[in-house]
DNA sequence: TGTACATCAGTGAACGCGCGTTCACTGATGTAC
DNA sequence: TGTACATCAGTGAACGCGCGTTCACTGATGTAC
């Protein structure tokens, strides 16, 4: 699919387009999210404010676009670390990676909702192929088993709740594994993007590193707590 | 110290300005902290927009305010469950209640900062205290010592920066314990605040439960990993 | 190859809006004698 | 208790700003014969 003779003129909309949405993410990386402005965009791109809206519907449709691009990003980045080989806390790490990198960025997919911005039900799908790299990874990773009586009430849940993992053939067991590196490895990056870090004294890179090695069951113990 | 008679005229300034901050609250309950604005505050309380300077020097002092209040608001809560036996997880269970009761003031001072805003210093003094509950409470708790390189070694970085302890006498397995529970416990709640459970299928009371029994050590296993 | 026409990128003016903040002023409240 | 004065809460007008978006229009580019 696609357009099988380009034009001139569809070929000049997609480079306009995309130096819109370069113009859009300096923005994003200066200010964050919220003050990304059609008409900010516009002025640095040496053009009228209205130009713009024959490449965007609207702002909202120009967010959406920048969301997407931001998950096709990680997911991207998370791929090319697992075609490489990369185990579970190297996934980790290139998601840290990929967050420092561009701090808003991260912030515009998993930061605090933009007021007023309602994400169209696709996004969700793309969101969810970085899960289905995690998955496959930790699918071949070695664990035990999930004990207490929560954690296996919860494994059980998940053997019914596992539309998040959008047929992936993982058992519960991984899919626990997977949800829960997430939230972690998210917990950590949320707080420490966010400045909470800084001033506590200690270094950000070994707490992660520790972090890490615990939910990846690469700290030695072989028994990492699900 | 405090005022040591208190004439009508201060009595009345306290009483405005708590009401302009019970307007400041609902007005991020609705539409998050980036849209809180002086003048619709003013229209809500029936005044006109300058005269809230009259109480506050600016917007940004209004925002301050409600970073401190939020702060305490949530150390209250930990010490209330503290103070009646609650273990750490009920604690956490303490906490998640209280994001869910407001998550704009859960995002307010955990979520991506508040652009061209930036704390003064003594927000984190206050947002320091909740830690404080939380290292006494996991100093009662049975727990294994960390384990594993990584662990083992962050434990050691631990007893030279210490600085975010804020004097605590805690041992630094029980650092990097509180330290660890508070990343995760965040890394939940912003996922889940911001929404990205829903549609994923699962229940996030469930997956909370069986979160906090991993870290908390309450899950059977006796073995929590750090 | 040249002309007539259709397409469409970009412009400038305008709409209506809301924002934080200042300023000179009015009028009510409290204070001192 | 009554009067003169100081304090200060609140007003309305104004400043300067930026926003998203629409609209009628110009002028360049591409297309069809």
């Amino acid at each position: 699919m696609g357009a099988k003779t380009e034009t001139p003129r569809e070929r000049y909309r997609v480079q306009v387009r995309a130096e819109i949405k370069k113009h859009a993410w300096q923005q994003i990386a200066t200010a964050g999210a919220s003050a990304l402005s059609v008409n900010a965009i516009a002025k640095r791109m040496g053009v009228s404010g209205p130009a713009l809206y024959r490449y965007y519907a609207s702002r909202d449709e120009l967010i959406t676009e920048l969301i997407k691009d931001a998950y096709r990003s990680l997911a991207d980045t998370l791929r090319a670390t697992a075609a490489s080989g990369g185990d579970v806390s190297a996934l980790a790490h290139a998601i840290r990676r990929w967050a420092l990198a561009d701090p808003h960025r991260y912030f515009l997919i998993y930061g605090t909702p933009v007021p007023g911005y309602e994400a169209p039900d696709d996004t969700t799908v793309i969101s969810a192929e970085a899960m289905s790299v995690l998955l496959d990874a930790f699918q071949k990773a070695p664990l035990s088993p999930p004990s207490g009586t929560a954690g296996i009430r919860f494994a059980a849940h998940l053997q019914n709740h596992r539309d998040w993992a959008r047929g992936h053939p993982a058992p519960p067991a991984v899919l626990h594994r997977g949800l829960s590196f997430w939230t972690r490895v998210h917990g950590i990056l949320s707080l420490e993007l966010a400045g909470h870090f800084t001033g506590m004294g200690f270094d950000p890179d070994q707490y992660f590193e520790a972090e890490v090695a615990a939910l990846a069951g690469t700290d030695g113990t072989n028994t990492p707590s699900v």
